[in-house]
DNA sequence: GCAAGGTC
């Protein structure tokens, strides 16, 4: 018998069914001369600190430096404190088994540096020694599962990925767990000061962004808006530039040509300007940015909506739910149309989904180079029955965002005219001719709410105007909004830096911070440390949070770009031009240096820190 | 009591 193992069950189950194979037992699937079992994502993890012989939280022990790491079985958190998975411990028996009876083991875990893990942690723990080999595939169609079959590489070909994979594991324990604890000793061990590779910057990122807040200064600026009147048709006009002071803006107000003040034509047309554009359907939703949008439509935080979606995953609704891609390839093109047409009952977009099938469909998202592990989110296709009404507005807005995917460009007008009065004044104005996938929820774009003219009169260069209005206009400049989850998601894919671009922002998003499946787990950490509070939508530091960010500001572990340099190296690691242990001494010699100073740094806080719990006995 | 990574 040969084995295939799988990351997760509904892929060994898919893999089964390509083969024909059916006999379902406890944790795996018989038949052709195959068996196929799989794990739930991570089934062991590098040891925590105690299983090394330190014991309690010492400075004595720091840093903690295992010569050779263990693994361990998965832990749940209980009321009796960390007690091992049960589900987690009988799974890895049934697999065991199924070592022992096989000739031969097929490597079906993603197909990525965790998956490659998954697979070799679960490989040595169970001390097993047959050979195997790596089924490598990036879709999970029919075909591309049969074609990964008959191209089964060797097993050894991926050695130096789970390489890379245990280097990250191992570098994020020690740098991890020693941080953590040192931080917590040194500030007196009132509580659990975590610190991490991802979460410390994230923290960071908020804090920056709250200070930077607190501090802003607002100043004030004057403009100068007119109304003017084409036959009838009133529109609005604003002053180029903005004035500085009241002086200044009141003496050229005065100026300005209007009716009251005896000019009947006083606003020049000196240029006109109207230019079609096309707007290109926005990509398919990978999880961060469907949580994004959940956080803004429907206020769920990230890990809400990871629940939801995960829960319309095992109803077979919708696809895997934890990618970081917006694309699908062809093969899965080719299987949209049906997924559009089961909408044409869909009590909100039955209308688009029947227009969409008589439409060429919009291929922006169709790209197999830009799908890795997993495709974008759709549905499947299988009727939902009744849902509760959280799950049916992310089931909708994934159902939705399909809608708009494959939609036709919206075709928009956009009017620019010129008008001189003493200073010269813009009016800007948009006419949508054509919807296109603009029509599937009808929404008004974010930065076009506040646009003063939707359409504006057709006007020509040299004419002259009424001006039947003039204000003048005291603004203030206006700081960053706070973070909320959504826009936390959004900088956590570019490690803050700030890109509008949807393509380009994609294209940065191997160097982001954490990773689609484990964002909002972060986020849930920050909250669980209490260094951050949610206060309505937003997500703000505590006096906690404030004081660990002070702390470790200008340190390389609260800086993103340690993450980038990690993975730099990492890579060089599975290319094979890097050595294992070159990578392995300087995450110790960092370990070292990052403990000793948290040791030192940590006493800062000591103080500022919530009296400590009272004990009761 | 602790990381980040995966999933049910």
């Amino acid at each position: 018998m040969k084995l295939v193992i799988a990351e997760k069950p509904s892929v060994g189950r898919e893999l089964a069914k390509v083969f024909g194979a059916t006999t379902r037992k406890d944790g795996y699937i018989e038949g052709k001369g195959y068996s196929f079992t799989w794990a739930f994502g991570h089934l062991l993890q590098l040891a925590p600190p105690q299983e090394y012989g330190f014991y309690g939280w010492r400075k004595e022990h720091l840093p903690m430096l295992p010569q050779k790491f263990k693994l361990s079985i998965r832990k749940i958190k209980t009321k009796d404190g960390m007690v091992e998975d049960p589900g987690v411990r009988k799974q890895l028996d049934i697999i065991q088994k199924l070592f022992d009876e096989c000739t031969e083991i097929i490597v079906a875990t993603d197909a990525g540096r965790e998956g490659e893990l998954i697979f070799r942690y679960i490989y040595s723990y169970l001390k097993c020694k047959k050979p195997f080999k790596r089924l490598w595939i990036s879709s999970q169609t029919d075909e591309a599962i049969k074609d990964g079959f008959r191209n089964l590489k060797p097993g050894e070909d991926y050695d130096t990925l789970f390489s890379s994979a245990h280097c990250r594991s191992v570098s994020d324990w020690l740098v991890g767990m020693n941080a953590t604890q040192a931080l917590s000793i040194s500030a007196g061990n009132r509580s659990v000061l975590s610190l991490g590779r991802v979460q410390t910057p994230t923290l960071a990122m908020i804090c920056a962004r709250y200070l930077e807040i607190k501090n802003f200064i607002p100043k004030i600026y004057y403009q100068i808006g007119i109304q003017l009147d084409k036959d009838g048709q009133l529109f609005k006009a604003i002053s180029v530039d903005n004035f500085e002071t009241k002086e200044e803006s009141e003496a050229i107000f005065a100026k300005v040509e209007d009716v009251a003040s005896g000019f009947s034509n006083g606003g020049n047309i000196t240029a006109v300007e109207a230019k079609p554009r096309k707007e290109p359907p926005p990509l398919l939703h990978d999880l961060s940015s469907l949580q994004q949008e959940a956080n803004k439509r429907n206020g769920f935080t990230a890990d809400q909506t990871l629940g939801l979606l995960q829960n319309l995953y095992e109803s077979k609704l919708v696809t895997y739910p934890r990618t970081g891609s917006r694309y699908i390839g062809d093969d899965v093109f080719a299987t949209v149309p049906p997924l559009i047409a089961s909408l044409t009952d869909h009590p909100q977009f039955a209308k688009q989904a029947m227009a969409l099938g008589e439409m060429t469909l919009n291929k922006r998202s169709v790209n197999a180079k830009k799908v890795t592990d997993h495709h974008a989110i759709l549905t499947t296709g299988i009727k939902a029955g009744s849902l509760s009404k959280d799950h049916q507005a992310v089931y909708d807005m994934v159902a939705g965002r399909m809608l708009e995917a494959f939609h036709q460009e919206c075709l928009k007008e956009v009017t620019k005219i010129t008008i001189q009065s003493e200073i010269t004044f813009m009016a800007n104005g948009t006419v949508i001719r054509s919807a296109g996938w603009r029509s599937v929820f009808n929404d008004v774009e974010d930065d076009k709410k506040d646009e003063d003219n939707p359409a504006l009169p057709k006007v020509k260069k040299g004419e002259a105007l009424p001006i039947i209005n003039k204000a003048l206009l005291e603004k203030q400049t206006k700081p960053k909004a706070m973070y909320n989850e959504a826009s936390l998601l959004k900088s956590l894919e570019t490690c803050g830096k700030e890109i509008e671009d949807e393509e380009l922002r994609y294209a940065m998003k191997d160097s982001g911070l954490g990773t689609p499946a484990t964002r909002a787990a972060i986020i849930e950490t920050l909250l669980t440390r209490e260094y951050i509070l949610r206060e309505k939508r937003n997500l703000v530091p505590t006096a906690k949070g404030l004081a660990v960010y002070e702390i470790v500001k200008e340190k390389r572990i609260a800086q993103a770009e340690l993450t980038g340099a990690w993975e730099k190296r990492l890579e060089e690691i599975r290319s094979g031009g890097t050595s294992v242990q070159e990578f392995k001494s300087e995450i110790i010699d960092y370990t070292r240096s990052i403990t000793q100073e948290l040791l030192t740094d940590g006493a800062a806080i000591s103080g500022q820190l919530a009296t400590p719990a009272t004990v009761t006995t």
